[in-house]
DNA sequence: CTGTTAGCGCCTTCAA
DNA sequence: TTGAAGGCGCTAACAG
């Protein structure tokens, strides 16, 4: 493959490599007439600078590692897209890459986009491992938390952007109750998620308060995805339903539920309301019409970014920003009082 | 920031970068104990190899480009999955970058991946622009186009994984008229992709021969997304609708088309089929039942990453390998025969 | 305004 | 089995 280096165009250009490398980057200290004469003749050759060798000089490469569980969960993509498109607005790239918890896999991502030398890393992949990982990772490169938010009484301190997952299960509760429901379910908890149990223990904290009663359903998978929902309601729907209305870990999740509900002739929201949390683009549509807490994955992209741009021009690791983004209820049609008859 | 190089191990270890160099590499011409020595500063010391440098001379980064027109398109993101786990299992990681055609910022992008000097480039957002941007790059790096079929026809040579959706389009007239239609629109046409195109001219030449009727509307947006589908929907159904089946140019347009449908009393599929096309996971909902055309993200990335990487290793640039994936139609609930009342 | 020199971190001959 | 020297492509002093 064609590799036309600085070197090939300093020879054409009879003039030195130092020449062709100013032409191409600082400015003035060099005659307009040469600059000219090099561009045109990069242009012709069709020359682009080696950016691994730049980096490797500068120790910047103005790429930014993003660490995902599932690229393919629409709150996920979203995010990357918005955390893409805001970067490079900024001048930098992102480097996607997905890996759930377990088996080192995460460990495995971030040694090899330190390898690569990125600038930093948005890891959203973060789980209970998240206080040994940041640890590990601390000196060695800037990185943010995002959606999982660390608690402060953990005494871990970290950079994060995330929503307020405590306060949204406070939230999810106190609407049900508000709704008139009693007897309600947590579905979805994965036991490993930092961001999950705290949506749990948010909602169960304002359940308990309310005097209300909450069954859990676990998810032993790794994912929160339609079919997970989906095995878990279908599960739950095979004893005779006590509850009237039911939280999902997520949008997904709920999907998931609302199949098995539709399956096992559970009417929604008359039988049993059921809430998400996310927001997805699917959430609205006109047949499914899902009630669910919305978190703005414009505003925490634009956020995660500019929170670790600044860590990386900074350097500065003894302070720590945690931003906390409260979701917002969004009331569609799978939520409404218990049914009475 | 922390770093650590082979120089640094070198001193510690009290052996010559050579030495260190090796114990991290090749095989065997080196004692058992220095290398475990070696390697145990490594790890003490947290080393990691600067892949940049290595890259520099290896003149290999094991990194692939993956240009895609929007991820949080539900087909993008299976599709980038799948690419990125398949990559990964041969030792390859991928640099995702998000890009429309127009305003040339597909090339922009792939100058930039040129700059990363990464392995090859998987492209998703071609259009007409391909022939061009082919040529421009075919001596530069391996490249395979994906989705996007560049005919045989217009002798342009490519390297291409593509639905066949030429043949794509034939499906669907041809089971519209199965079904008894003879009146159809095809929504969502956009001039510039080659994908829509090609779909939207086998549904044409299969509903001429079929003697159906074709309305077409075209899509004079840059994607083809829920809120693109509603737009044109609301717009087609403002006056009296002769037509009695709809061919959507995607599953994300058909989403909004039954949304505007809905909001217009347009029973589905009573009075108006709907067949969509990429069965996305959110095509099977309950609620939803999209009978839809499916091409398999799974098989379309293994492909495509195979030829690439054969691409990549044998850096011939004469042959030229073009696989077609034929959709496979998946009925659900979205599609009947017309309405005789 | 332009060229020379040195070196970023690593790998690869070639000697010892 | 190990080390010294050179260079990948580029930039950043320092001279001229």
């Amino acid at each position: 493959m064609q590799r036309v280096t600085i070197k090939d165009i300093a020879r054409l250009a009879g003039v030195s490599v130092t020449t062709v490398s100013r032409a191409l980057n600082h400015g003035p200290e060099i005659s307009p007439e040469t600059r000219e004469r090099i561009l045109r003749i990069c242009r012709e050759e069709g020359y682009r600078t080696n950016l691994l060798a730049r980096s490797l000089i500068s120790s910047r490469t103005n790429v930014l590692g993003l660490i995902l569980p599932d690229i393919a969960n629409p709150f996920h993509a979203a995010l990357s897209f918005n955390i893409e498109t805001y970067a490079r607005e900024l001048g930098y790239q992102v480097m996607l890459c997905s890996g759930r918890p377990g088996d080192g896999q995460i460990e495995s991502l971030i040694d090899f986009l330190i390898g690569q030398r990125v600038d930093g890393i948005l890891l959203s992949s973060a789980n209970d491992q998240a206080r040994y990982l940041l640890r590990r990772y601390r000196d060695v490169l800037p990185a943010v938390l995002l959606g999982a938010c660390v608690p402060e009484a953990s005494g871990i301190r970290a950079n994060a952007v995330s929503t307020d997952n405590f306060v949204g299960g406070r939230i999810a509760a106190e609407y049900f109750h508000r709704l008139g429901h009693r007897d309600v379910v947590y579905l979805g908890l994965r036991r490993g998620s930092v961001t999950h149990t705290l949506r749990h223990g948010g909602f169960l904290a304002a359940a308990r308060e309310l005097d209300m009663q909450v069954t859990t359903v676990e998810n032993p998978g790794p994912a929160s995805s339609i079919s997970s929902g989906y095995q878990m309601a279908r599960r739950l729907f095979a004893s005779p339903l006590t509850q009237t209305a039911l939280f999902a870990a997520s949008d997904a999740v709920a999907l998931g539920v609302i199949q098995a509900a539709d399956e096992a002739g559970i009417a929604i929201p008359e039988r049993l309301s059921i809430l998400g949390f996310d927001d997805i683009e699917y959430a609205a549509l006109p047949n499914i019409r899902l009630s669910t807490l919305s978190r703005n994955t414009a505003l925490m992209a634009r956020a995660s970014v500019r929170l670790l741009l600044e860590l990386v021009d900074s350097d500065s690791r003894d302070e720590y920003t945690s931003k906390l983004i409260t979701p917002t209820l969004v009331e569609r049609a799978t939520c409404a009082p218990p049914y009475s008859g």
